[in-house]
DNA sequence: CTATAAACTTAGCCCCATCTAATTTCGCTC
DNA sequence: GAGCGAAATTAGATGGGGCTAAGTTTATAG
């Protein structure tokens, strides 16, 4: 019906468009698919024919109504299955990520709607990201705040955590902070050094701000915003 | 790495040449993969090439060693599945097929390895066939015997049902046979019908003989062969 | 041993997803 | 508003997997 590759466009899309809030553009989209231009003008141009996405030569493209609900359900059976992963079949965080990436695209809905119906419905995944439920309504969009927008002795709660890199995710999870933990911003530097506090712990963890700013946060309830 | 197709088609040699015992043909090749002759032709060659399967020209193919350890691989994985399904997934014994079909080529050894281990390591899938080890050791071949080599009266257990036809499956599970069901052999016809009566039940099940001739069975222990 | 039908392969086409090289358009600066 | 560099598109090729139609080879019958 719709080959796996295209749907990992659609998907591409989604949290392209989300992300930047506008017509993503064939740049963007090629760095981020990693193949070249060429690849996404000619793909771009099938979806465009098959009515998932509108392109308008030059000026990048938007889902539409029929492209959106696809995405979302990919981007459902891939929270689900990492959630299933880690809870179910002992994988670590880090590791979740590229089975999940292949399997969405071949598990039935039924296959989505068991194991979620196993994990009992879970709002996220283990990197904090919201599941679509099955009729494919997403949670209101977080609130936004990263870790790199708080002041010298805030205390936020780790809301999500970018789920690409393994690397990081060992890192985090090393020292102590998951979506959930809750964290102090110990120091700030001038040349973009974050450190933290995570709750309770006497350790410092050091984190770029480029890492910062992909971290989102909660402010905590009954403190002041 | 290797595509999901080719794995399908070192997959159909296993069978086939377990089946038939000699050099799979093109034509028996063609119809079991649902594809016409000259797609056979060419993907045996490009499967040659790789020096996964020895191939002939008019004389067919033979799985080589380095095919042999693929194949048994990807069987592992749909056996597993199809066994992960029913047991973890309340999937029905009639659907896991097909859903195992496709995933069998996208999860990791990890991901069999797990489910394995969580299934405490089965020996058989829910038809009965033999699930082959993490180092790809197979169970000796089973018996050979089928239903329709049985002698009226006589009792014996199911052993393997083919797992191909969801009609089939449902039928078989509604009058209360599956593996390790003890049935007796109540009549046979000289125009082919087989007729069971599963354990200890007074229900009478009628079966075509092409179908009692793929239903393999054990002699019970104590009884003379 | 020859004729013929069945089985198999070859030739040549199609669609998919990708690439590099060449060309066009955009958007900005002067 | 002309010129220029960056971004995007078009052109043309490649490899995977499939198909139909046309030729070969093999097996079988007479
Ligand atoms: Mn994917
Ligand atoms: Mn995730
Ligand atoms: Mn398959
Ligand atoms: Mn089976």
């Amino acid at each position: 019906m719709l080959s796996a590759i295209m749907e990992d466009y659609l998907k591409a899309i989604y949290y392209l468009q989300d992300e930047t809030d506008e017509r993503v553009r064939t740049s963007t989209f090629a760095e981020h698919m990693d193949v070249e231009q060429p690849s996404v003008t000619s793909m771009v141009k099938k979806l465009a024919e098959r009515d998932f996405v509108h392109y308008e030569p030059y000026k990048g493209v938007v889902l539409t109504d029929t492209g959106i609900p696809i995405a979302l359900e990919i981007i459902r059976h891939h929270r689900l299955l990492e959630r299933y992963l880690t809870e179910r079949l002992e994988y670590d965080w880090a590791e979740v990520h590229d089975e999940a990436d292949r399997l969405e695209h071949h598990i039935s809905s039924q296959f989505a709607d068991r194991i979620a119906e196993q994990l009992g419905n879970p709002a996220v995944d283990p990197h904090g990201d919201p599941i679509p439920t099955a009729d494919l309504d997403v949670s209101p969009p977080q609130s936004g705040e990263t870790l790199a927008d708080q002041q010298v002795g805030e205390k936020v709660r780790i809301e999500r955590v970018p789920d690409h890199d393994p690397d990081l995710l060992r890192y985090l999870s090393e020292h102590g902070i998951t979506p959930t933990t809750v964290v102090e911003i110990v120091e700030t530097t001038s040349f973009g050094m974050v450190t933290l506090d995570p709750d309770g712990t006497d350790e410092r963890v050091a984190l770029p701000e480029e890492v910062a700013r992909i971290i989102t946060t909660q402010t905590l309830t009954g403190a002041s915003n």
